[in-house]
DNA sequence: TCTCTAAACAAGAATGATTCCTATTCAGGA
DNA sequence: TCCTGAATAGGAATCATTCTTGTTTAGAGA
């Protein structure tokens, strides 16, 4: 079940809007990052990005395919998938809990709750694997970072 | 609130059956690491753990300190926060969206619940800060490594 | 208590992902 | 068509983490 040809293109029509509306250039290398990811299901890594993008532009550097990604990502293109900035962090808590992550600062804070120890996983998901555990993750700016940007 | 005194106790008695139980020594390089964590409720990064336990270990190695965080791991005394290797990984589906993650091989699937959208998050948190957004995240072993242990 | 050996360690080199630096190119407004 | 700031290429630099090699040591057994 690839992306539909009318799918990337609405995609590729909201990223030619988004640079006009921002004070984006339309450039060569930026649309082709872009449409790999328009026509992908797989979460491919900058690396797999990179070497796709490669054989359509091949003098494209793996700098500009990062830079790119960042950019995709400020302006809400894409999504990337991951905690913090690879860095693990580590905890000697052993119980179930689940993670509130600063955004700003990266700091973690644990919570607790019956109710999401127990989440209701979607039939769905059977075909894909077996589920070992499960957690959910919140994600905003924490109360010491907010106040220090005011 | 600090980590009592007696839960560290009972934290580093943990570790030390653990190591009897296992084909494992506890050293003091061990013990030291793992008491680093006991007491932290801030999730610590590998550098900063390093770094505490330098005060008290002076000759002790940065590989030393990964080492001993994964064997710890392995031996389910501490738990590692993070999603995936710490390659992002990126895509350009911006509906909400949850994710299973084959700790296999790394594969990320996309699932979807309105259920899961729309959690009860405890009022504890909002001490933390304001929640910006919330995800599941499931792990397990995808079919496809499953069918390849085999 | 002494000895022995596999397990664990220290130190620093190596790796892999990502970012930075600098000179060059180019999209798109005037 | 021209200009200029934004974007790019290429490679060096950085950062976290892992590997390599030679040395030390916990703890089992004599």
């Amino acid at each position: 079940m690839a992306v539909s040809k009318a799918e990337i293109e609405r995609r590729m029509e909201r990223l030619a809007q988004t640079c006009r509306g921002g004070r984006l250039k339309l450039t060569h290398q930026r649309m082709e990052v872009f449409r790999e990811l328009a026509g992908a299901e797989d979460h491919p890594d900058a690396e797999t990005i990179y070497q796709n993008v490669r054989r359509r532009v091949p003098a494209i550097s793996r700098d500009t395919v990062y830079r790119t990604l960042a950019t995709l990502e400020e302006q809400g293109l894409v999504h990337k998938a991951e905690i913090l900035s690879g860095r693990g962090r580590y905890d000697a808590n052993m119980e179930h809990h689940h993670h509130f992550i600063c955004t700003e600062c990266g700091r973690v804070h644990d919570f607790y709750s019956r109710t999401l120890d127990d989440l209701p996983i979607p039939r769905s998901v059977a075909s894909f694997g077996r589920v070992e555990s499960a957690q959910v993750q919140l994600r905003g700016i924490c109360a010491n970072c907010a106040k220090g940007k005011r």
